[in-house]
RNA sequence: GCCCCGGUGGUGUAGCCCGGUCAAGCAUGUUAGCCUCUCGAGCUAGCGACGCGAGUUCAAAUCUCGCCCGGGGCACCA
């Protein structure tokens, strides 16, 4: 029934092998690093197919490796993926199954199909590397599993033994040469503390994971090694299962790079990693972009194996159009100059916060004292008529720096134009302006921040932190504390 | 070096599997005009792309081969 589209399909492409109801799927973070842009758009793809295929939705965090891991971590994951509206229907650590990817390994070892092996970092590497097998790879069951024992019993510290999958020392794929499948690993973790020291790597812990979580489709970025990952799979019994994967999702300016963004938090080139400025999730918030605007955005671009690079543009456009009905007017004069207005009346007007939907409104007195922002009158000369927004005409008496004009009427002029304006009753406020945080060649990007000041009328001293307003002829802004907003874009 | 995977306007994508309806759609961007008193809103119009070269075919963005370019993997990271 469904037609070929030839042009413009809607939403995502439908799933290989998904049943409606038998589906599962996986948010799989690592909670090594704050959650960004980039998880949340993977998170919100399989969402996406959760929700149309009503399926089962995981949060798993892959806590195998103990160096990586810090508590604050998780936090950020579970905060932004709640945030964006995403609701799991489990959630769970690796890190609490370890015994049953013991079991996994165990099997694997008395299968034949896993060794230990005793050699060194760069043995094993450079032996990979020949596609020559070390001495360890035919050694008894009996053997590995006396190891096995003995490296659960904490008898052996790191780098002194390595689990690894027998796969083919000749395999042109390098990944398939035997990989390790554990690891000892002496620090603590954040969660199971000194409990363990054996520690399994992502192949196998995944492996053994999505069987238990009942995954049918794994939707991921940068997803690799998959054939490797099959082949644990495979020796373990496991149920075969759909893996779909997708390029980054890289932005513009905004590497997720680790390596790039925290020198500048160090250093406070940003203000943290929640400055607007961040592909962080947090700093996404911060900036005044919406979840929904995370969603449909998601959605129109989708995802392809294509190397990309986003234009911010495009996911700040997607983020206005849905700010655009729900956002209250409010006058912004930056750069603000005094304008004394002759035969100004005395005026009580109520202003309506949207010009079309029923946002409320204010009550704003205005007398011969206002204020214009100095762009909008810098190239006027005497005589020049406009309109001060919402209020009434005037004709400029007087140019330059000390502007000043006289009432000029209450009616409509077509084609006047139109500035915004404030009362001496106004709120002095800063309104940081965020750009692109590298040049090209990731290059710091000296003016990625721009300040603006001027003044607002005093009707934001209503606003709560977090609001996001549009200042008319300069753009939607939220506040982040009091006197401070933040372009949204 | 070896192994995967990609390459549609400035940007992101649709179309490619099942060749014609594609002188290539949509979004963003940009230009111009209109606009009920904002705009980075809305409306209208314009601009702009199938990596290169062969081959198959009546017909190729779509199939085949070669080349070029890009990304990822080849970790006791995930």
């Amino acid at each position: 029934m469904e037609e070929k589209q030839k042009h413009g399909r809607v939403g995502l492409p439908p799933l290989p092998n998904a049943v409606k109801g038998k589906t599962g799927f996986r948010l799989p973070p690592e909670p090594s690093g704050f959650m960004t842009i980039g998880h949340a758009m993977a998170f919100t793809i399989n969402y996406l197919y959760k929700e149309q295929y009503d399926g089962e939705l995981w949060l798993r965090f892959e806590d195998t490796n103990p160096r990586k891991v810090q508590p604050r971590y998780y936090d950020s994951f579970r905060r932004g993926i709640a945030w964006l509206g995403i609701e799991c229907d489990h959630e769970k650590n690796v890190s609490d199954d370890m015994e049953a990817i013991y079991a996994s390994g165990k099997k694997l070892l008395e299968q034949g199909d896993a060794y230990a092996c005793s050699c060194d970092e760069a043995k094993v590497k450079r032996l990979r590397f020949d596609g020559v097998a070390c001495e360890h790879r035919d050694n008894p069951v009996e053997t590995n599993l006396r190891i096995w024992d003995e490296l659960l019993a904490k008898k052996h510290g790191e780098g002194s033994y390595v689990v690894r999958f027998k796969g083919d020392m000749q395999s042109p794929n390098y990944s398939l040469r035997d990989t390790n499948l554990f690891r000892v690993i002496a620090q603590a973790h954040p969660l199971t503390g000194e409990r363990y020291t054996l520690w399994p790597t992502y192949d196998l812990a995944n492996a053994v994971e999505d069987e238990m979580c009942g995954i049918t489709h794994v939707l991921r970025s940068s997803e690799f090694r998959n054939e490797l990952q099959q082949l644990i799979r495979d020796a373990l019994k496991f149920r075969r299962l759909e893996v779909i994967q997708f390029s980054r999702f890289n932005f513009k300016g905004t590497p997720v790079s680790k390596r790039l963004l925290r020198p500048l938090v160090e250093k406070k080139v940003v203000s943290g990693w929640d400055d607007p400025r961040m592909p962080t999730v947090d700093g996404l918030k911060r900036r005044g972009v919406v979840p929904q605007a995370i969603r449909d955005f998601t959605l129109q671009v989708g995802y392809t194996k294509t190397e990309h690079e986003y234009d911010w543009s495009i996911l700040l456009s997607v983020n206005r159009k849905i700010l655009d009905p729900v956002s209250k007017r409010l006058f912004f004069v930056p750069d603000p100059v005094p304008l004394a207005v002759e035969g100004a009346p005395d005026r009580k007007v109520e202003l309506p916060f949207h010009p079309q939907n029923d946002l409320g409104s204010r009550t704003i007195s205005t007398g011969g004292e206002l204020f214009v922002s100095s762009g909008d009158v810098r190239g006027l000369t005497k005589g020049s008529v406009f309109r001060l927004m919402d209020l009434y005409n005037v004709e400029l008496t007087s140019a330059g720096q000390k502007p000043a004009a006289k009432y000029a009427g209450d009616e409509l002029i077509p084609n006047t134009r139109k500035f915004q304006w404030v009362t001496p009753d106004h709120a002095e406020v800063e309104v940081t302006v965020p750009g692109e945080l590298f040049l090209e060649g990731d290059v710091y990007n000296e003016g990625s921040l721009k300040l603006v000041r001027g003044f607002a009328e005093g009707a934001v001293s209503q606003l709560k932190p977090g609001d996001i307003v549009q200042f008319p002829r300069f753009g939607f802004c939220r506040l982040d504390s009091p006197g401070h907003f933040i372009m949204t874009g």
